[in-house]
DNA sequence: TACGCTATAATTGTAAACAGTATTGTTAAC
DNA sequence: GTTAACAATACTGTTTACAATTATAGCGTA
């Protein structure tokens, strides 16, 4: 039964844009890969029409570049850009970090400690890659308890934008521990309801991301 | 002669995209109003597609809304919205004119103070209208010499969402001075280079049109 | 080999037709 | 007069075909 037709899409089209979505998100395109209509329409078994379209969405959200008569290719994000996308979303995140502290339930504060110490387990098992799945549960549960709809869907965006540069920042040295410290200074803040330190911890904690991110550059080619 | 084949944007598709937008933000067309592609296809003179791909970009962008087979319609934004969007606006704008206090040369500030002495001008002469737009040319400026595409993208995007509000703040008594005070803060930090300043400046005066906007409600109708 | 030209292929942009779905209007039963 | 079934209409979703444009490959020439 549906819940909301608003929601439901069961259209070639949004289905050929979902899978194009996610193909970029999880790295099955890679940056710069062309996208030929028809190869992907018999690919998803869809027609062009529905490629046609969903390509005009990713464009708009960023994630693929078009020229006319020349066709689209996934958008390659630049060490650069990935630093602008991480500042605008401090600046987000914290917003989100302050309606938070405000808002958050008792039942909330214990989900966030719940993955915090989780995230601690998989820190002395040294288990880095589900660190950083963890990471984006906890943001997104923080975002979840802000109930910021604007914010959220700006965060998501930004997100899927420098998605593939999110598993270089855990893997310099002392990183990890340095990130389990800054959560949970944030988490305290949310816990202790205290909107300005949310937000700022939340800060200090994104633009040290941008700092790692910065050390785990790549030189060159 | 092209100086840049990403942009040169002359296919029926691009050119409908550019015409809807327009109208939307513009007001020609009002919220919640159908959007009948083959209507919108004959008055400007293209093909249905065209229409098709223009409203999917419009959907991404939060202008339209769409449900499968019944079509789309101008997206009605709401009050409790309009403030969501103005707060995610006053951080990212923040950081804008953060950015601007580092990078703003001896000629970015002097255009800066003489847009500010023309919004003090029509202040006299009580052109409360040319002040929005003013207004508009001063925060475009900022963003300018910030040089932060990401932030940009946002801002502009945000901007086209809560448009139909903007002119309704400066109406509200006092606002109009109130208002001139708070970009003249804002300028004098960025003369300053003090890019904290600049920063809580923009932010209190973005939080502040928030409250005039909130005492402009229209109470139901 | 390097360069430029031409023919060909690959691909996108556009138009038209058709099928499927939602909406509206009408009729009939109660 | 109200509701339910049904028919007509309007519009969207999808497919197909074709035109226009760009990329590619072959070929000849310096």
């Amino acid at each position: 039964m549906s819940t909301n037709l608003l929601l439901e899409q069961n259209t070639e089209t949004d289905e050929s844009y979902k899978r194009l979505h996610q193909a970029i998100v999880k790295g099955h395109l890679q940056p710069n890969e062309r996208l030929v209509e028809l190869d992907l329409a018999q690919k998803f078994d869809v027609g062009r029409a529905a490629v046609r379209a969903a390509i005009a969405r990713l464009e708009q959200e960023g994630l693929v570049e078009r020229a006319p008569n020349r066709g689209a290719w996934v958008r390659a994000i630049s060490e650069n850009e990935a630093i602008e996308l991480y500042e605008a979303r401090a600046v987000l995140e914290g917003l989100a970090a302050h309606n938070a502290a405000q808002r958050a339930s008792a039942q909330d504060i214990a989900d966030l400690r719940e993955i915090h110490t989780k995230m601690q387990a998989c820190f002395a098992n040294e288990d880095l890659l589900q660190i950083s799945d963890l990471n984006a549960q906890l943001h997104a549960k923080i975002l979840a308890i802000a109930r910021h709809q604007t914010v959220t869907r700006l965060i998501q965006r930004l997100r899927a934008q420098h998605v593939r540069f999110q598993y270089r920042t855990i893997l310099v040295p002392g990183r990890a521990r340095q990130s389990l410290e800054e959560h949970l200074a944030i988490i305290d803040a949310i816990a202790n309801h205290d909107a300005a330190a949310a937000e700022h911890a939340m800060r200090i904690h994104l633009n040290n991301v941008i700092t790692a991110l910065q050390k785990s550059a790549h030189n060159g080619f």
